[in-house]
DNA sequence: GTGAAAGCGCTAACAA
DNA sequence: TTGTTAGCGCTTTCAC
């Protein structure tokens, strides 16, 4: 393999001029460059990452973790991430937690990050004291997306208005017995989402006189079979709910497929709301209060490289904007009696 | 930051020794072993990965390639070979190219993975004889997945078949007009599957006794939108067939969302296949010919890996099985009086 | 079973 | 603008 040495020889320089050229520093004649350029690629000269890793202490890779890339939201946000750092040069390494606890143990454990990559990205995860302990201990930029951790940088969007905008379409939709599905408030895969969306739920029925149920509030896990059970749960209730909120599409998909297994019309017999505008949210009709996935991904990598070269850098909490789109899965609801002489 | 010297002076050993320790390799007294380690866990010691690349020239890390993380099938793949990397000890670097050629260029750029990655795997995207070259110049394992590539490495399915799996049971069911969603044969995102589904469809047609139709095939670019479009296109001819077969479920999604907004029904107006089994795939109630995406994954990160350690490894081509998964998109075609008197 | 010593290929002061 | 000189932290012969 031919190395920064062999280049030296072939252009009669020292090695470190080879370096300053070969990495576009200033202090290089353009003449010089243009040599060590040609010669380099003459001699098919690749750089080799570990020496260079080794020498400066930079690696320039940053490490992702995330819940599960098989989720579309997930996906979207490793994208995004992934478009920013390959434009500045940077490598991505993917950690998938899969709700493997001990996956998710080993990942945290300060000796796999150390060392090895210069920022992390953690996605939707509310890591434990503990954790954020080794975080911290890394020395390196970390972004946390999808969470809300005061004192760390943050990308994610309001949790709580989201969830309230949801509850208030079908509070105007007319409709008052309102089910929701959401998520475990703690687990592997825990992150402060769930929490802060049923919270919003909550407060929003409560600030329109309408008392919260506890009976009509399901876990769904926030995947689609999740939410199937959960719909399952809610709507075969004598009582069951006019509507539901889920708090994500993929939980809200599953109701959908729950209220069609028992028979019932969306949205004449049960309006159906989500929160993320999955990719095949408009597919199922489904209304939800849409976030920007793929630009979280953009905006929490730009920020940890920002921290990586900027000088005087703090934690900064980036909210991005929501918004309501309506589909065909929620309509105002209609008063008993003309539904029964509809039916 | 603590190194091995510094583990070293404090058992009083050599860092040959704490090395050889640390890794576990014989020729380490159990009760040496038993004190490095303990040492260097007081002394918080962290290994430096790009330290052990650059001494012994092995990154532990693969690189994966891949078309699109946000297109499930591909994350799921993503998803088994993270596994089987992570339970070894390998670490995954992801380059994703999103229809971007020139990302695709990059990745394939001689210099981005020599000495960076100890193996790839690129997922179902046909390198063309240059890219080939470039792979092949790398001198590491490569596993190719889902194409069909002569003196490569392959983890795929038989596409071939699993097309005509699908047209057979169309046509099983009294279908004779069959439509054809699939995907350009060439361009940035190019594989073999398309071509080889293509092929499936037409020969199984043909050995039918069915002459096909140009004009029934339509491109639905391997995404739901696309899906959509050639749904559309298809259906909305006077002469529409009675069945449809996509080439993907997100092609199939979209036909399904096309037959809808045509007012047809399904099946009963026209019958949907698909091809993959995809993780929405039930609640579209879609018919499908189900393949391994999971497993895949995970097969081709264990030949790399067997091609890493093993001594003797030649290119094996290993051909996972699909199956049938009949659900509530096809069935048996309506002769057109009953289809009459039904409406 | 353990140690000495020579690198791996590059970067980064500091000089010139 | 260019060169000299130390390393960065580990692995790997080759001795003993």
């Amino acid at each position: 393999m031919t190395s920064i040495k062999d280049v030296a020889r072939d252009v009669e320089m020292s090695t470190a001029t080879i370096s300053r050229a070969l990495r576009g520093l200033q202090g290089v004649s353009a003449e010089t460059r243009e040599r060590v350029l040609e010669s380099a690629h003459r001699l098919g000269y690749v750089p080799s990452p570990s020496a260079a890793g080794l020498a400066s202490g930079q690696t320039r890779t940053v490490a992702v973790i995330v819940p599960r890339v098989t989720q579309w939201f997930f996906a979207a946000i490793v994208q995004g991430a992934e478009e920013v750092l390959r434009e500045r040069g940077y490598d991505l390494l993917l950690y998938n937690l899969a709700g493997d606890a001990s996956a998710r143990h080993r990942v945290f454990e300060t000796s796999l990050l150390t060392k090895r990559v210069d920022a992390v990205l953690v996605l939707s995860l509310k890591p434990s004291v503990d954790e954020l302990q080794r975080l911290s201990v890394l020395g390196r930029p970390v972004t946390i997306i999808g969470a809300d951790m005061p004192g760390w940088a943050t990308v994610r969007i309001d949790d709580h208005e989201a969830a309230a905008t949801a509850t208030g379409h079908l509070l105007g939709l007319g409709h008052t017995r309102i089910g929701y599905i959401g998520g475990a408030t703690e687990g592997v895969l825990d992150f402060t989402a769930p929490s802060a969306r049923l919270t919003g739920y909550r407060c929003t029925l409560e600030r329109a006189g309408v008392q919260h149920e506890p009976d009509l509030e399901a876990d769904g896990e926030f995947t689609v079979s999740g939410g199937l059970r959960a719909g399952h749960a809610l709507l075969s209730r004598a009582d069951r709910p006019t509507a539901i909120f889920a708090a994500s599409d993929e939980m809200a998909i599953g109701a959908l497929r729950a209220a069609r297994e028992l028979g019932l019309r969306v949205p004449e017999d049960v309006s159906v709301i989500g929160i993320d505008d999955h990719e095949m949210a408009s597919y199922f009709d489904l209304t939800t209060v849409a976030q920007p996935v793929h630009e979280q991904g953009r905006v929490a990598a730009t920020q940890v490289l920002a921290a990586l070269t900027g000088g005087d850098w703090r934690p900064e909490q980036v909210i991005l904007p929501t918004e309501l789109v309506v589909r065909g899965s929620t309509a105002a609801i209609v008063p008993r009696r003309a539904r029964r002489r509809g039916r």
